[in-house]
DNA sequence: GCGAATCGTAACTAACTAAGTTACATGAAA
DNA sequence: TTTCATGTAACTTAGTTAGTTACGATTCGC
């Protein structure tokens, strides 16, 4: 899993376990989607299963499903479940005291807390649904032109 | 300095430029106000220059200044000048041909481009003076209150 | 109950990124 | 010509995060 991709690589992995409804899905599987380790990928997830947007059970026949229907799991809640920010900006004082300091972490500040309203809310419109709706346009489309060959 | 500040590094050193419009300011003297190193306000605001945000001089008496009046520079333009991305999270495929992971990027790329281009436009419309603008404030209040006391 | 499968988590290692530092060439002014 | 400044390459250091190992706890099938 490369470096800053924890939002895109949690999206693929919950699409596959919204495309198996009927099974729990193993780390191990999971880890396969994305290439990489049982254990980032219970890491990664850990706190989805607090947020509820996941369940994971354990011992024989054990491992991870949706915690409630597609529809009704947005990526705001999976990017903050996630916990990093969108906008990650520091505006930690360094020079407590500087008054030009506390103009500019005033300003930037503000205008976090604007972008990051807005992002949310555009991003509590698209639902987990919307990605496996995608999906399986994608697959549909590569079915009839492999059926077309 | 520290991780993720060199947008608001930046700032601090800009309106401190703005704050002495009459002379050069030297890297070390920048360096001073952010508390780093001479090298790495240069290599921070190089960006800078070739944007025509500020000018450099060399030899004796020399140093920083901007390029423009600060009511013509944009939050934006230094931004971008800086090379860094508001919204760092990845979208590069790690598993090519995987169709789940196509319609996931598909739509993070959406988002990033709405969202991209959401908050240029605001940090477009904050400029350099309105910063200055906020410092003076500030300083003004403070040397009300320095003689109230 | 026993053994296999699976998660939960701590502890450690490796890889990567960005800041910090040193060094020196280049250029401009007194 | 000396001094002060930027420009930049090369290296070092620090911090972050992914990757790995290890092992305890839990659950199921037999």
């Amino acid at each position: 899993m490369k470096r800053n991709s924890r939002l895109s690589s949690t999206l693929h992995i919950l699409v596959h376990m919204a495309d198996a409804p009927d099974r729990a899905l193993t780390s191990e599987e999971l880890a396969g989607f994305i290439h990489t380790n049982p254990v980032v990928v219970r890491r990664t997830i850990a706190g989805l299963r607090e947020a509820g947007i996941v369940t994971s059970s354990r011992g024989h026949g054990g491992g991870w499903q949706l915690g409630r229907a597609p529809d009704r799991i947005s990526l705001a809640e999976i990017s903050a479940a996630l916990g990093e920010t969108l906008l990650p900006f520091s505006t930690e004082p360094e020079s407590p005291g500087c008054l030009v300091e506390q103009a500019v972490i005033a300003v930037l500040d503000d205008f976090r807390l604007e972008a990051e309203r807005l992002l949310i809310e555009r991003l509590s419109h698209i639902t987990l649904a919307d990605l496996t709706a995608d999906f399986r346009r994608r697959y549909d489309l590569i079915g009839v032109s492999s059926h077309a060959v």
